[in-house]
DNA sequence: AAGTAGATGTCGCAC
DNA sequence: GTGCGACGTCTACTT
């Protein structure tokens, strides 16, 4: 990995045109060959890119970059793309370069995939007398998060979101369309469940006879440590 | 900004859980009190990171962090979320300080726009006979791209994406919905215009009775050009 | 390879 | 501030 502070100026071509005008930046060179352009703030996506398989080349200066006082012109080409992204270096304030080797990774645990484990275990959050008929019950268009059946034993599809907003509505109204032409499962009653809905999701959503269930995260671990001490 | 090449180990405490095990890595510490983690590949997402507003503080070492052998640890937290990220440092291999300055910042050519410009300019893409109404023509539920009228006179709805995918159709069909309502407009007929339009967004507005209509970008280009010219 | 849904999405704009 | 759509989205996963 080599990494520039420098005085640059900086421009893209592919999707579409960008440009960045001289300022002092932080430039990281990853051994992927990938380009990153940082300044001192913004959040963690850079000012400007190129994404890795990458050529990188120091492009001859022009007699016009020469007289505009570029010292250095790195040329970054997307290997399949062609998309390119040229660097004008007016000036080198640091340059440094560092072997990393190769990195073991993020390991992350879910939030989605744990409320739907959480939900299926207490699945009379539903509603009294609910019980349990499958996760992941498949539909010609895809999996339903949970179905279910209510004291009556009517079928009950459950969407589960982290955050419940319109597209997820969306897709439950797909998926329930398509259930209640099934005459073993019809009539299906939806159910939009997240940690947090949307008031416009929620809106769209009751409009269309689907319930709404706001589910509380730490309460649900709460039962479930509950549950593993009576074991 | 400073930059810090360690080894290091990082958790992150939020809307998830994440861990990245020891391992050297570039650790970038920007003004706005926002840190990245980044390894030697991948692309411009950091392994590990936190956004601005943020504060830093060096922890206390526990007796358990330095038999572990940490030489020192930081604690970067949200200022409103609370979200933490703890960078356990084993050992600095180089360490800088860079004063970088506001960035004056980037300048973008978007596409999408673009295109609704063009085609608002050649409506006749549309069909022969069409005429243009308006651009973002305001419906209680958002503006729709260009509404226009055919050769009878007919509203016509149209929905412009750079890529037509399923949520373009979603959003149209919204729109049409409500557009429909109106007896001043309705009856209504739907055209989903894109550059690409992929084959489950096509069979959806098909099915919705929804008219695909895929863009050339640069012959609009062109067209345009070409109409530059003759004036 | 292509399609789909999720993301600690981030970003920018309108209300 | 919240809502909402676009993004050079990226990314992982499934078909």
């Amino acid at each position: 990995m080599r990494l520039v502070i420098a005085r640059c100026s900086v421009d893209y071509v592919g999707r579409l045109t960008a440009h960045l005008p001289e300022a002092t930046r932080l430039l990281i060179h990853k051994a992927d060959g990938s380009l990153l352009v940082h300044s001192d703030g913004g959040s963690y996506k850079p000012l400007n890119w190129m994404s890795p398989p990458a050529t990188f080349e120091v492009a001859e200066l022009s007699e016009e970059q020469q007289l505009a006082g570029v010292v250095e012109c790195w040329e970054v080409k997307h290997r399949k793309s062609g998309d390119t992204l040229r660097v004008n270096i007016f000036e080198f304030v640091s340059d440094s370069h560092h072997e990393l080797g190769v990195d073991p990774g993020l390991t992350k645990d879910g939030v989605e995939a744990h409320l739907q484990e959480l939900l299926a275990a207490q699945i009379e959050r539903l509603g009294d007398g609910h019980t349990l008929v499958r996760r992941e019950h498949m539909t010609a268009i895809g999996p339903v998060d949970i179905l279910a059946r209510d004291a009556e034993g009517a079928a009950v599809a459950v969407e589960i979101k982290r955050r419940g907003e319109i597209d997820g509505v969306e897709q439950l109204t797909r998926y329930l369309e398509l259930m209640n032409r099934d005459p073993l499962l019809a009539p299906v009653q939806g159910v939009f469940a997240a940690q947090e809905i949307k008031p416009q999701a929620r809106t769209l959503a009751e409009d269309r006879g689907i319930r709404c269930l706001v589910l509380d995260y730490d309460d649900m671990r709460g039962e479930e440590s509950g549950e593993l001490r009576l074991f």
